[in-house]
DNA sequence: TGTGGATAGTGATGTAGATCACGCAATCAC
DNA sequence: GTGATTGCGTGATCTACATCACTATCCACA
């Protein structure tokens, strides 16, 4: 499954794929199991082979609110902690059971600087969750609750299915009351 | 400046940095100028050696957002229209005098297939954008404007001066009128 | 078998910020 | 130098959404 997310953008022999692959390790979760927890200090990235991740922020008042919710292919950490070495303030837990192959921070920069195509991969994919970003930074500023919710179903109607509606709350950035209302109309 | 700034990030050998540098183009601006246009094609990417840029979005009803600032050292495009060749959504102008180094994709790709270590580079530029971008949508969820506007002028203390409060208004995603009563108090 | 803890629906009320409308500089065009 | 344009402040009103409070349902498990 990551050999073909990966060759998508990289074209990698299978020695390098090999090198890369062996830096992974198999993980597997109950729901609710949490993965990274704010304050932790964070080692590694994670991608999901089955199942749903989220990572979420809590603030002062005990709100959540959600960032991502990472399914099979997507890749999740808190970047920010991992990069700069910086306390999480970000966690990341399952919101159903889940597999996942991790990779440390240390591997992800070894194998990068010995196999050019891996480095271009995470150009990419880095690339790729950026733009996404933006959109969503755009959309929350543009879209009223109504819009920004029919968005999320029309990407990801898995999700409807899947997850309490207090965890889309919590994505969206509303009251779980609010969006109860929203859609009983 | 160019040549300090990567050279934080990547090892470059003269030679390399002569290879890469020769693929940018300078080019100035006056203030109100337009750079990229919401509905072109987009073919580079803007380095800022000078004055500032914005890159913004404008919706059905005429209302500005503006997604960054780029100050001098900082990167501006719309990277989604730039990466996919999509038209592009987001627009470019001058907020002040500008002058910029431009480098095209075509650049971009070919000199990063080259020079494993420029790569490298465009990798962490990438990540450094994704984090900040994820911060701002979890300020933009959590914080109110009193707070996402301090926050602002505590990052950046220049924009006070150099851009109008309708610009920070657009930035912080709020009414100028509600800008306005708020540091009048 | 019942008890506690998630989850979800719904009414009443509160509030941050939008919108509309106006006046008042300062700057620009010619 | 006069009229137009742009930026900014401020009052009155409106509205999307938050918050609080209560109820109902489902399910785990002692």
């Amino acid at each position: 499954m990551l050999k073909e997310h990966v060759a998508k953008i990289a074209a990698l022999t299978d020695a390098e794929f090999d090198n890369f692959f062996a830096r992974f390790e198999l993980q597997s979760f109950k729901k609710g199991q949490t993965i990274i927890s704010a304050g932790d200090r964070v080692n590694h990235e994670y991608f999901v082979l089955s199942g749903c991740l989220k990572t979420f922020y809590i603030n002062d008042d005990i709100k959540m609110y959600i960032l991502q919710f990472a399914m099979p292919t997507w890749w999740a950490s808190d970047y920010n902690a991992l990069y700069s070495g910086a306390k999480a303030a970000v966690s990341v837990d399952c919101v159903t059971d889940a597999e996942v192959l991790r990779l440390s921070n240390a591997n992800r920069e070894e194998i990068c600087s010995q196999v050019h195509q891996v480095e271009h991969f995470f150009r990419w994919r880095t690339n790729k969750g950026y733009v996404a970003s933006q959109k969503r930074l755009l959309s929350m500023m543009n879209n009223d609750v109504k819009h920004r919710y029919e968005e999320l179903m029309a990407q990801y109607p898995e999700l409807y299915n899947i997850v309490p509606k207090q965890l889309i709350a919590a994505y969206l950035g509303v009251s779980r009351e609010t969006l109860s209302r929203l859609y009983n109309s």
